[in-house]
RNA sequence: GGAGGGAUGGCAGAGUGGCUAAAUGCACCGGUCUUGAAAACCGGCAAGGGCUAAUACCCUUCUAGGGUUCAAAUCCCUAUCCCUCUACCA
């Protein structure tokens, strides 16, 4: 969310740098909702005042034995007025609010121009492609052949789950704890577990509600009285690990927070059909590492810069190809003021495929979230600023393995970091 | 599942209809004292919003949402969360 502040000052301004971005937006119609706001809360507020000074007058003359019969009659007519002048308010506001809550964040200066994924920006590049002298599968055929199995996911769930047996499971674990011991053992990020179904607030907070609850699985829980909550599956680790610090007032001392959590993620992906939908590549469940981090002002730029090496860390430890993309503003998401993707090399595929995704928020979510800490020098509240990214997108790293570590006799290499995890083993086959 | 109790500022904790945005303590900030620090003493200290050049001033907020009342932290209803006892249980 953006600061109403910021909007009522230069509401041209705001409306010009998130063009940037392709948003447009109706200023003039702000422009008079914003004066109408204006208008009617000072003469809410008026009213209200006089009532107080009334209400104020009534005691103090009962409490004396004074006759208030008269008082009362004359402030009633003050209470109608008041009462109709103040869901009049209400009524406005609500509608500002609901502009405001539908307004991406605006992009930072050191994000490109550009409409789509077509004008993203690469910033470098890791690693060599292999060279492969034989006929490269990619990671259906070669998950085929150690336990990866759609068709029985298909008759558990349907399209779009996946199964996975035997060695390729012990795999898919062994990558998920070697990055969380990774972050949390030499990337300084404390580990943690959190909830997969979370609340409306969570998802305001983080930014995918009110706008995207179509991506979102939705639960609904039954009292007994036959009311229900609506309960939603998380789409990233990052609504409860963000949501964690919502509402808090962080020590100065405590700061930075670095969190990494494994959660799986679920995404009903409605209308994304297309591309890439092959395998595992999209999934509506699929298991993630997240790294969170809460900062100050003043430091978050560079937190994301150093953020986005964690990430890149467990690519360089699993010897695994990529590079690393400046996202253009027409192509950055919602709440996100930056971010890099790290693009995995998949040469089953011949594509670069994106797992990992680090963006930086500056207060966007911390103003939902009221996330703020009490700044020393101006002794004054202050938001924080928040970061994320994959750390990483554990099912794509699955396919990324396969994929570049495959060798002719179709057996799979394990990168030298995982083989603890996978008992000693160093080729799968 | 049954029976009760609770939710107040950064924290702890008073406050049962108007003089309470809220005692007190801790924390925090400023000062006195001190070579320096601690202790002691003095002073300050909720947040959000409106208006403003800035003050002044005004409004809102005592878990949330409704209601009663001229007036609600305080009374009523509902929800959420927490605690205690009790039953059951992986």
């Amino acid at each position: 969310m953006l600061s109403k502040k910021q909007l009522r000052l230069d509401i041209k301004a705001v409306a010009n740098a998130l063009k940037k971005r392709y948003f447009y937006f109706d200023v003039d119609q702000f422009f008079e909702l914003e004066s109408n706001r204006k208008k009617n809360q000072i003469e809410t507020e008026n009213l209200q005042n006089l009532r107080n000074m009334q209400s104020k007058v009534i005691g103090k003359a009962k409490a004396s034995g004074e006759d208030v019969k008269s008082l009362l009659k004359n402030i009633a007519d003050l209470s109608t007025k008041l009462n109709l002048s103040k869901s009049n308010l209400q009524l406005i506001q609500s509608e500002i609010n609901v502009i405001i809550l539908s307004m991406p964040n605006i992009p930072h200066h050191s994000v490109p121009n550009g409409k789509s994924e077509e004008d993203n920006i690469e910033v470098s590049k890791w690693g060599k492609l292999g060279k492969y002298d034989f006929d490269v599968k990619d990671h259906v055929d070669l998950g085929a052949m150690y336990g990866l199995d759609f068709e029985t996911a298909v008759k558990i769930s349907g399209a779009r789950f996946s199964v996975m047996t035997g060695k390729i499971a012990r795999l898919h674990r062994a990558l998920t704890q070697f990055m969380l011991d990774r972050h949390s053992e030499v990337n300084g990020y404390t580990e943690a577990y959190v909830p997969y179904l979370v609340n409306t607030e969570s998802l305001i907070g983080t930014g995918q509600l009110p706008k995207f609850e179509a991506d979102l699985f939705k639960t609904y829980l039954h009292g007994e009285k036959g009311e229900t909550k609506t309960l939603y599956l998380i789409p990233t680790g990052e609504v409860p690990v963000t949501n964690m610090m919502r509402d808090m007032i962080i020590k100065e001392s405590d700061l930075p927070l670095k969190f990494v959590t494994h959660t799986p993620s679920f995404r009903s992906e409605a209308g994304s059909y297309g591309r890439y939908t092959r395998g595992l590549i999209r999934q509506h469940q699929f298991e993630k590492v997240e790294l969170v981090q809460v900062v100050k002002a003043q430091d978050s730029y560079q937190a994301l810069e150093v953020l986005t090496t964690h990430a890149e860390d467990i690519l360089q430890a699993l010897e695994l190809p990529y590079r690393k993309i400046n996202l253009c503003a027409g192509d950055l998401g919602f709440s996100a003021a930056k971010t890099y993707d790290l693009e995995v090399w998949l040469p089953g595929q011949n594509v670069y495929c994106e797992i990992s995704s680090c963006s930086c928020f500056e207060d966007f979510q911390a103003r939902r979230l009221q996330l703020r800490y009490k700044n020393k020098e101006t002794n004054k509240l202050e938001l924080l600023h928040t970061l994320n990214g994959s750390g990483l997108a554990v099912g794509r790293t699955l396919v990324a393995v396969l994929e570049n570590h495959q060798q002719a006799d179709r057996s799979i290499k394990i990168p030298s970091v995982l083989q603890s995890y996978m008992g000693g083993l160093e080729v799968m086959n």
